[in-house]
DNA sequence: CCGCACTTACGAATTTATTCGTATGTTTGT
DNA sequence: ACAAACATACGAATAAATTCGTAAGTGCGG
């Protein structure tokens, strides 16, 4: 519901739980190692606002507290999507979808799919 | 070439920017006016710092001068949508196209105009 | 000419985000 | 039992972004 604004540092931690599951925060923290150099309670800290602010959930019975991702990578993408189509489209998520298309050309067969899924919406309809 | 990050802020004023070409302070100002509610020289210094930055351009020829977006609306799309297919499709365009798709759910005749596109990039392959 | 409205410049306060040091407690291996 | 390794909590330093106050110059109407 509410819509929290989350920062790039945020959405890294959020990466990595969609990705490996409900972890603790050393796991967290390895795997951001890959991309930056930053203390362990710094990763600790970060994670401890984030359950504050509802971006992650935890599971405090053991010792080592075990966090998870409190919204879905599919609705994090939702929202990202939103934001840039009212930001940078003018609300029109045509004009988005055609810009993507457009700069990242996909393959003969990605096109396909594409068709396919667009026809799939059209059956649909009525 | 370099990509500077920009704020949410700075966002807001290449909008209006790029809605309405060239502009004076005032005339940005007055703009954002609808959206936000600072003080004018809070304005004026954000698009100070725009400029220094490299995220605008200035005619200050007269006295009041007029600014201009230095990158166009286009290549920040561009910029936006390479962005959020880095960190939230796993640089995936196509899955970007689909979950647009599947969330904003075009029209027939929108779907059609897509069709055509799709068909248009599968000819020139070739 | 004088004062008012408007402009830019710029230092600095405020707010928000990021980072870390240190205290304190728990677990584990020997 | 004890030390080393590891966990959380939390205050606070640092950095980055946003906001504004004030100074100083320009131009215009009367």
């Amino acid at each position: 519901m509410a819509n929290k604004k989350i920062t790039d540092s945020e959405l890294e931690i959020l990466q990595i739980l969609w990705k490996k599951g409900p972890s603790s925060v050393r796991t967290v923290h390895e795997a951001l190692g890959d991309t930056k150099q930053t203390g362990y309670t710094t990763s600790l800290k970060l994670m401890q606002i984030m359950f504050e602010k509802g971006l992650l959930t935890r599971d405090d019975s053991a010792r080592t507290h075990i966090y998870a991702a409190a919204i879905s990578e599919a609705s994090g993408q939702k929202q990202a999507l939103s934001k840039i189509i009212d930001s940078m489209f003018s609300g029109s998520s045509t004009s988005l979808v055609m810009q993507a298309l457009g700069n990242y050309k996909p393959s003969d067969q990605e096109i396909d799919e594409i068709k396919a899924y667009l026809d799939g919406l059209q059956q649909k309809e009525n």
